[in-house]
DNA sequence: GCCGTTTTCGGCCCGACTGTTTTCAGTCG
């Protein structure tokens, strides 16, 4: 997929047209066009070149450079930036602090090319004097330097969210906050963070800040205004607090929720109606009177636009999709029925079956599958035929007794390197559900593990693929394989996809989940729980769903247990009469 | 460089904070 590749170029060129002081319009432009890319499921080598100019920022001359590149591998407009501009000073942008200007400065003043040259000289105190820098301006050189060398990248949202959830209940306690809430991308669920926002409103906005930077989750302070102040906390984690007064809370929450892209969008559509949007409110632009802002929703009553969820809100749809009134009715977390997905002390998991059945009690839910490690995953101490077998039988005789609750006899199967399954079908066929899924081969060809993966659902008794590209944010890449092969194959099979709810997984990703939904293919939210704790993953899960667009329907772990097991046998059926 | 309910040319989102300045440029989100 060459997506990645292209719109790590765009952006490259945007920065470098930036260091040239180019057009910021048109450096948008390539800004734009990169996150588009980045942000579609198919593969842009596949992409003729009339459809080309149909995906949003890109026009005639960007269509001709991203076929350039995936005809020549390379693009000579790039390559001739590349040489003005030394590599060096593209790094220098992603120093907190630095921007165009003042790198463009540095190299000409000074020549510095590279971030280790210009740490030594600022540690020399050598920038001062130079335009527009004194000691301030040095230190804070310096401290974004060290910052770049902590290297903040972004966090599992699993990871980010206690924290925020933790400061906001601090903030609600010792602070005279009238509302409060996260924003930003926290707030749109996405699988990964780069900071938390807060917004709150009150009257007296100065001593919130005051109990804000004095939270014991304060490491620093990077900055502190009236209306916006910004730590970082012992975890390293940015937090960046917006107070408003009441009447601009809406407004605000919608600006610092973003996305970016999509705010954008609403302020064009604004000033089209002689509308002016900002954090405290929709005005007219002609009177100056303001016509909204304490209700996030006035923002999209202004625009005669339909509310659109913070997990949409990303400029990939979502606004057409408003005006037309086509948004979906996502999925919510209470409407969640069951874990698909859970291992118990017969292979990795800590849980007895006791246990699990509690965990599911106290969440509500209809039912719960026992999906257990197969043979030959040994790591995961994997059960042999007659274990699983064991297992079955009790869990029927658990089944007897209970009431209101059913569970599930399952396994997680290996799919093995061959492409074979781990059970025979004689064995997977006294078994209620069947997640298959890949543990060891990962560095094997795109075609091979597609393979895989497609003759696991042509198998009858295969309900769900389990974390279908097996990535692990931040530790491990996806491994490769043709997605639109195997979202086509689940179609086709009735097999349905896992979004894999554990925070580091997170697999499916959201810009798959909506192809997959636009295929009309099923997709489980399932925990893969080991530890009791990890039940509660479920949220992100749904969240990661809801960016994927999916409503309720579209999730099989919504169905009641008859519905259920009705799928199941409807797939069985229609292997058996087609092959 | 993109794009069209005023437009195929001339627009293109908006404000807070910081530091270096005497009114503002640069950076960030």
């Amino acid at each position: 997929m060459k997506n990645q590749e292209i719109a790590h170029i765009f952006t490259g060129i945007a920065d470098i047209l930036e260091i040239r002081g180019e057009n910021p319009f048109r450096i948008r432009a390539y800004r734009r066009a990169a996150q588009n890319i980045e942000g579609l499921a198919e593969d842009v080598t596949g992409i003729h070149e009339a459809e080309l100019k149909k995906i949003p920022g890109i026009g005639q001359d960007l269509a001709d450079k991203i076929q350039e590149y995936i005809k020549t591998g390379h693009l000579v407009f790039y390559e001739k930036l590349k040489k003005e501009v030394p590599s060096g000073l593209v790094e220098m942008l992603h120093v907190p602090g630095l921007g165009p200007k003042t790198v463009k400065m540095l190299f000409e003043k000074i020549k510095i090319i590279a971030i280790d040259d210009l740490e030594r000289l600022a540690k020399k105190g050598g920038l001062k004097g130079l335009p527009g820098i004194q000691k301030k301006t040095e230190d804070n050189i310096l401290k974004g330097i060290a910052m770049i060398k902590r290297r903040t990248e972004r966090s599992p949202i699993g990871h980010v969210l206690p924290v925020a959830e933790d400061i906001l209940r601090k903030l609600k306690e010792g602070a005279p906050v009238k509302e409060l809430s996260l924003a930003g991308s926290l707030r749109r669920w996405k699988d990964t963070v780069k900071d938390i926002d807060v917004l709150a409103s009150s009257k007296d906005p100065e001593y919130v800040m005051h109990v804000f930077i004095r939270l014991p989750q304060v490491k620093e302070v990077l900055m502190k205004g009236p209306t916006k102040t910004s730590i970082i906390t012992h975890e390293g984690i940015q937090v960046d607090l917006r107070v408003v007064e009441e009447g601009s809370f809406g407004a605000a929450l919608a600006y610092f929720t973003g996305s970016k892209a999509h705010n954008i969008r609403l302020r064009e559509m604004a000033v089209k109606r002689g509308l002016k949007i900002n954090e405290y409110g929709v005005f007219n632009i002609k009177t100056g009177r303001k016509i909204g802002g304490r209700k996030e929703s006035d923002i999209y009553k202004a625009l005669k636009l339909d509310f659109v969820p913070p997990e949409l809100r990303e400029d990939t749809g979502e606004i057409e999709a408003a005006v037309y009134k086509r948004l979906p009715d996502l999925v919510e977390l209470d409407e969640i029925r069951g874990d698909l997905h859970v291992h118990s002390k017969d292979s990795d998991g800590s849980l007895r079956i006791e246990e699990i059945i509690d965990e599911a009690r106290k969440r509500g839910y209809q039912y719960i599958a026992v999906t257990d490690h197969s043979k030959s995953l040994g790591i995961a101490r994997g059960m042999s035929k007659e274990q699983l077998l064991d297992q079955n039988k009790k869990i029927l005789s658990f089944n007897k007794r209970l009431r209101g609750l059913r569970l599930l006899s399952g396994v997680e199967m290996d799919i093995k390197s061959d492409g074979t399954m781990d059970y025979p079908d004689e064995v997977l066929k006294k078994l209620d559900i069947v997640v298959a899924s890949i543990h060891s081969g990962f560095r094997q060809s795109r075609a091979q593990l597609t393979k895989r993966l497609v003759s696991a659902m042509k198998n009858p008794h295969v309900t769900i693929i389990a974390h279908p590209t097996g990535r692990l944010i931040g530790e491990r890449e996806a491994y490769e394989v043709n997605m639109e092969d195997i979202l086509t194959t689940a179609k086709s099979t009735g097999t349905a996809i896992e979004i894999n709810a554990y925070p580091l997984r997170l697999d499916l990703g959201d810009m798959y989940i909506k192809r997959a939904k636009e295929l009309g293919i099923k997709l489980a939210i399932s925990t893969d729980t080991h530890v009791a704790y990890q039940f509660d993953f479920m949220r992100y899960g749904v969240g990661i769903a809801r960016r994927g667009w999916l409503g309720e329907k579209d999730v099989l772990n919504t169905y009641t247990y008859k519905e259920l097991m009705k799928h199941c046998r409807v797939k069985q059926f229609k292997i058996r009469t087609t092959v």
